[in-house]
DNA sequence: ACCTGAACACCGTTCAAGT
DNA sequence: ACCTGAACACCGTTCAAGT
């Protein structure tokens, strides 16, 4: 790693830190050029701009939750569970939230209030999104023959899930058990 | 309305507009002041600082949503409907997306992210979809003995989809076919 | 290529003062 | 009760200048 590419890294742990923190709002260029220990205008040299930094950030951020979703999701294979059930019952209780802790979820929210007003983020999000989906489809493979079916009930509701869990009538072992059996009727 | 209330409404419905025009992130009490055609100092005098401002705009914000809500369910009742399959067809036509149109979403996104940040705003949120999910389990209990379950799977679904349904690798058509068929599997 | 520092218009908040 | 205006520390961005 050269001297650059040191400087890029330790902005962007900087900018992610200061983000998930005390959110876009309190995000100041200043801020982060204090915390990466620089300057602010050369800060500005690496970074024309906030927009550019938000953009390096969340692309960065992107990155290490992808490396951490395969890391997740390569523990768990099917071939090595002894039914189906139990499979998604891991499954399940790791997309609901779990992967999503409180501070990953709050740099999703912040995320996508950001990118609905910025192309760039929104072809970002969209990104992570499709490479997500094609993890799940690939999973999903493994014991169902309606992968598409299954991915597009799957994926939105564990976004939603992370938003509206705490209203919902269900504990979220009973929403499991709802999930596993519309899967099973979807599957068989 | 006397005079304060009418200041009241004029001040909301101008945060309202810079929130969903601009964002969280552009708005200031400035442009508030300017939009709403008083002084920033006296716009101080109402809302002492940014937060109680956000905070009162968002409520307002809300209410106004459960009164578009309201109406747009009132029209749609089971009972004048031909069939289950058809009555579901324009409930959840409704539900994903539709009413929540750009502006809507934009704004939502916002509101998530700024409730992370702030327990009032939180609890705000939480009221509103509290509410939502109460009209939700009427409406779902028209046709189902399971309002509980449907509620759970639908709710979550809907605020997702708003996400990544651009990234699924089913239509909005394809979609709604497989919710009817889990609804009616669930309910049957 | 990398870094500095001054300047500008804008921001939220505080406060002493008016009617 | 309602409204004003000045002051403060902070903000993003621009720019001319250094190594």
């Amino acid at each position: 790693m050269d001297k650059r590419e040191e400087r890029l890294h330790q902005i962007l742990q900087a900018t992610i830190t200061v983000l998930s923190k005390e959110g876009a709002e309190k995000l100041s260029m200043r801020k982060v050029a204090k915390v990466a220990g620089l300057s602010l205008s050369n800060l500005q040299y690496y970074y024309k701009d906030k927009d550019a930094l938000l953009i390096a950030a969340v692309q960065h951020y992107f990155e290490s939750c992808q490396e951490e979703l395969t890391l997740e999701l390569n523990v768990l294979k099917f071939e090595s569970e002894p039914s189906i059930t139990i499979y998604l019952q891991k499954l399940l209780d790791l997309l609901l939230m779990n992967g999503k802790s409180n501070d990953h979820l709050m740099m999703f929210q912040e995320i996508w209030a950001l990118s609905s007003r910025n192309k760039e983020l929104q072809k970002a999000v969209e990104i992570y999104y499709s490479n997500y989906c094609v993890w799940m489809m690939e999973l999903i493979s493994s014991f169902s023959k309606k992968p598409e079916v299954i991915l597009s009930l799957l994926v939105p509701y564990a976004e939603g899930y992370s938003i509206v869990s705490n209203v919902l009538p269900l504990d979220k072992e009973k929403v499991i058990e709802m999930l596993i059996q519309i899967i099973l009727n979807l599957t068989e």
